[in-house]
DNA sequence: ACGCGCAAGATTTGATCAAATTATGACGGC
DNA sequence: GCCGTCATAATTTGATCAAATCTTGCGCGT
């Protein structure tokens, strides 16, 4: 049978230091930890409620992928942004994120449609309300759900640092301006995909990013991250 | 008389699990690490002569890097090259190796040059004597010196990583067709920084790129990376 | 007497190791 | 072929040591 295995992985314990990387990782991603915040090894293990072992694993793993940074002290803290890295993530983002949209194309399939609607109609009310971390959520969902489709690990592994690296400061920024009434590209993505246009698909990607990396810009003018 | 302490901090200051991130990274990336060959915390502890945790979180940066993968055994082992991934590790190389050098251009210095053209003297020999070790050593110090004049730390980091899924099937493609006479585009490139034009510059790094990546190409056509 | 700076101790945090626990895969009996 | 047992390896905890930072207070000069 098939399936005789699937209860075994309900079941199968995923490792503490897995658990504990995501958590640390949704916390960076999701702009619970501001630009420049000092990250502790006792502080994690107390918030966490997680090994020494497991802590420590977690912090090198987001270490790697640019998350967070090691001092000379030895100390671990939330990286800032800067317009010289700011430069470099869009040259990145607008590099891979459109190439997984372009190779996602054809394999985005009417479930995974559905999926993507159900997420983004979630999106709107959220800013309405105001609800920053439900925004981020959603949006980084969005994305992901339809990067994953490509399944290109590597471009997928290199999107996932770039948008790491964001959202310490992409918190910051909403937080102040989530307001203003962004037109959704989410939409074109949407009409794109049902007509099977993987160019036009590829353009609303890229335009969303556009969109994105402008309003990180302008507030990075006024005040540092 | 003011470095009085510094033979000290020259032994104590650097972290074991720095060290040893950075012995089995080498390990991979000169391919003393053959593709899909398994990778046990247990066997390193014993050859790198290292405690438990140092070589825990050196896996864990590694495998966040692309360099190692995790399977759902729990067990590590060294990533196999397929046309899926070398298709995507090209596309990365071309969108930031190029963007490197052309952001390192400005910063080029006669000390740089003189840096450049002594690792590049190094090589030739070591084609000819069919010093596999050697030739990865030398052709990887020659870009990354280029690459760390940028100050691009997102871009280096990258490239770091696309090296170090590119570092095990190298070392098997070369050690077939070492002999084969590889015109040299380190040449160009130096001719490129004397002369000062960034253009030539990422022009030359672009074919570097592009000669590399055939061989590779050429190689998996063949076999099973 | 007041304030400044430096140095010794206390405290916090990171690094490393060793031992106990748990999971996985293999071997052998049934 | 299936199931239990055993060996190997990974996971996790706790203890211990080292490094860095913070605090305290003393001495010195003004």
């Amino acid at each position: 049978m098939e399936d005789s295995g699937q209860q075994a992985a309900e079941t199968r314990k995923v490792p503490t230091h897995e658990v504990t990387y995501l958590r640390l990782r949704d916390m960076v991603l999701f702009g619970v930890l501001a630009p420049g915040q000092p990250v502790t090894i006792q502080g994690l293990i107390r918030d966490l409620e997680a090994g020494m072992t497991p802590v420590r694993e977690a912090i090198r793993r987001l270490t790697a992928e640019g998350a967070l940074v090691l001092h000379d002290n030895r100390r671990v803290s939330v990286p800032r942004m800067t317009p010289a890295l700011l430069d470099q993530l869009v040259h990145v983002r607008e590099a891979v994120e459109p190439k997984l949209a372009e190779l996602a194309s054809p394999h985005v399939t009417p479930a995974l449609i559905a999926r993507l609607e159900e997420i983004d109609e979630g999106i709107e009310p959220a800013i309405r309300a105001a609800d920053v971390t439900t925004y981020l959520r959603l949006n980084h969902a969005f994305h992901f759900a339809l990067y994953e489709a490509a399944g290109a690990t590597v471009l997928e592994d290199i999107a996932r640092s770039v948008w790491l690296r964001f959202g310490p400061s992409l918190r910051v920024i909403l937080s102040r301006y989530i307001a203003l009434g962004l037109p959704d590209r989410h939409a074109e993505a949407l009409a794109a995909m049902k007509a099977g246009d993987a160019q036009a698909l590829t353009l609303a990607i890229r335009e969303d990013i556009a969109q994105g990396v402008d309003q990180v810009r302008a507030a990075l003018a006024d005040e540092a991250l």
